[in-house]
DNA sequence: CTAGTTGCAAACGGTTTGCACGAGC
DNA sequence: GCTCGTGCAAACCGTTTGCAACTAG
């Protein structure tokens, strides 16, 4: 998250053939600097902040370039919830049902189960996404856990 | 895929206080026998062929109940298209970017390796789904895997 | 008979797009 | 200065909902 990305972004954008903004940097750098896993939504609310005139529409727009320059994934965990993730290495996700938050976790198994599955059934891979549903460690401390909705 | 399933279909209905009508039947006798991992649309489809009058409401309103009582699952593996999975065991699902067929694919170390997840980050498993994306054997013989965007 | 269900059409919410103004390079 | 990018508002599209007519039990 510190400065110094920025020059690697515009770089991306120029290489690219798309002028480097000061929408697309901001953009760029929030979500390629979050863990969090935002929402096309939360991006917009946070880019507000410093650029206050942003639409909606440019924070699509920029995702996509983003999206397809591979620097981020898509995760549709919840139907109609995009989230965007800037780890595109092989990684599980795990949401939690009752706050929300996606942490991820990896582990060397992974990459052999999907080469596994590979070989299995002949596939080339080119994405891959563990998804994991359930109740986090903080809301089952919470007492919560069991009206759930899997 | 055979007529018996409908007996254990009107019970379900019935146990969860439903009514089970001719078009809860058909779309259920549709979806929990499938293989394809059909859209509300195909579904939708489908049961049109031998009723009707039947709308897409009733289908969604259909899905929901099969849903909650954890009969299917949904995936949602492409933005803005949600499909329909009567297998509920842990499993992988290799989407094909090409042709958009999504196949099923189980290795005995997925149940392993969502323990392992589960007590490494002290979280309530309650749901899985292992994404693949790429290209199907299918889809490879035939020249295709170049072009493609993940 | 009567509560639950259907089909229709309108509403919804996230995402995309057409367009005229404005800004990068 | 020429082209590309932006903000706005409208269009889109899958899904959900309100409602009056209908039907399973």
């Amino acid at each position: 998250m510190e400065d110094d990305l920025e020059p690697s972004i515009i770089k991306t954008f120029r290489n690219s053939g798309y002028k480097a903004t000061p929408q697309r940097i901001a953009i760029s750098r929030y979500v390629l600097g979050s863990d969090e896993h935002p929402t096309a939504q939360k991006v917009y609310l946070e880019i507000k902040k410093t650029h206050p005139t942003v639409s909606l529409a440019t924070i699509y727009r920029t995702i996509k370039i983003l999206k397809d320059a591979g620097l981020i994934l898509e995760l549709n965990m919840h139907q109609g919830e995009t989230r965007f993730d800037p780890v595109t290495e092989p990684h599980a996700h795990l949401l939690c049902l009752r706050c929300g938050r996606i942490d991820d976790w990896t582990d060397p198994i992974m990459p052999k189960l999907i080469d596994k599955a590979s070989a299995a059934e002949n596939f080339i891979v080119t994405g891959s996404n563990f998804e994991l549903k359930g109740i986090c460690d903080g809301c089952a401390k919470m007492g919560y856990g069991a009206d759930i909705t899997p």
